[in-house]
DNA sequence: CGTAGTTTTGAGAGGCGTCAAGGAGCGTGG
DNA sequence: CCACGCTCCTTGACGCCTCTCAAAACTACG
């Protein structure tokens, strides 16, 4: 393997194993790397897309941070996701063909392009292909399941820890620490998320300060207690 | 065509348009009638599947209504949603080969089975069929990601109304009134999707009712003024 | 006709939203 | 290097919406 050749492509990606090349082989590879043919970089703030235009492709975050939100015609607007390193992003377009949600790049970025119709093309050929991009939606589809769990039945305490556990475990996937982590969104990006005013989460995060559960600076945070958290989200105060 | 014929199958279903075989050409029915090949009857309060059972299916629901839960070790529970005919249940399966939610029936009821192989491998085979599975597990998404904006920013009446409006609207596309309605579902399991109570669910039927808006007798609903609970979702009482 | 499950309604409490003010960090420009 | 303005964050006080607890009415079913 010729490392000086910096060609980008799936198989010299050293996030395959998390993304979608997930699992396929060399051979599979190579022809992956033809449909996945162009890049995307993003300054912080750019959209990804917005709702309303076109859709014909999934992205695959290459580096970077990213937020998908809807906003009502009444001006209400809801996070509906975080995305980092190895995720999909675009798989809300592919029903109407049209894109039903905002992408935001929280940071710098750079994405993979991959035309859907390449990508349907292709999982035709390959079972293992066709088998990852259905596990994809299906995650997605799990994921929003849990979130609805978060918003439906949890407290601002509870949903705050989850939060946290759930990006510290995603980050330390990635080899970054799990204890330690840099929060890319603002507060009130947070609490559109959580289903919360920014003020609740602000002081929700103090709270976990004050019983030294965590550390913030900004918008760093250190996970001091990560079994505290968990006793938080398992503490059924509801009946 | 021959009407006698009573054979069970997706060519000669009314649910075609609505269900998965929609858009397919007469062939490529032919050969989906082999993959849906059983049925599965369940009684009032029958679980289709529970979570941690092996995946192997997808289910259409070609009479009766369901509901779909998860639920946490602590015993938190959330509807993650309710299926009418026409419907797929069974996506959370796929990523992990396990169920992540109960299915439950609410009223006696009747499922076509689709063993999830059969159906990968006949994509491979029909663009039709393979775009259609995408957009139905994108349908999933999209549904999802309204149902966290309900959940993260509306206020007890605008989630009811929305609801509301959401099953009459259903309800409409399968031939029924879009005024009248009976919920299949109790209250507890209306609030457990809606992120409520069931007195706050109880309470706010009331109040549609004092306000003309609706009438109700127990589960039957009759919608008098939709105009008005279209207002209530668009009240944009924050911000 | 009794029992269990569901629904309604009331009263009280508390968590979170709302409104408001102040503080901290950061980029820009003098 | 410092001043300035902007955005983001924190904290406080107050009020309301929804939850909690409780009891009673209603329906369904055996």
């Amino acid at each position: 393997m010729d490392i000086s050749t910096v060609k980008v492509a799936c198989s010299s990606c050293n996030l395959r194993e998390l993304c979608l090349p997930m699992g396929l082989s060399p051979n599979e590879l190579d022809k992956l790397d033809r449909v996945v043919a162009t890049r995307r970089r993003l300054k912080r703030g750019d959209a990804l897309f917005n709702a309303g235009e076109k859709f014909s492709s999934l992205y695959a975050v290459r580096s970077g941070f990213f937020k998908t939100a809807i906003t009502t015609a009444d001006g209400r607007d809801q996070v509906t996701g975080f995305q980092m390193t190895g995720e999909i992003i675009g798989l809300d377009g592919i029903v109407n063909d049209v894109h039903s949600c905002d992408a935001i790049a929280l940071e710098d970025a750079e994405v993979c392009v991959m035309p859907f119709d390449q990508v349907e093309e292709l999982s035709r050929e390959f079972t293992t292909l066709q088998h990852h991009v259905h596990k994809i939606m299906s995650r997605e589809i799990v994921r929003d399941h849990s979130v609805m769990l978060l918003l439906g039945s949890m407290r601002a305490d509870e949903r705050l820890a989850a939060f946290l556990l759930n990006l510290a475990q995603r980050l330390h996937a990635r080899g970054f620490s799990h204890s330690e982590l840099v929060l890319r969104m603002t507060r009130e990006e947070i609490g559109s998320y959580l289903g919360m005013k920014l003020e609740t989460v602000s002081r929700t995060f103090s709270r976990f300060v004050d019983e030294g559960i965590i550390e913030v600076r900004q918008r760093y945070v250190h996970i001091k207690d990560t079994d505290a958290l968990k006793l938080i989200v398992n503490s059924t105060s509801c009946g």
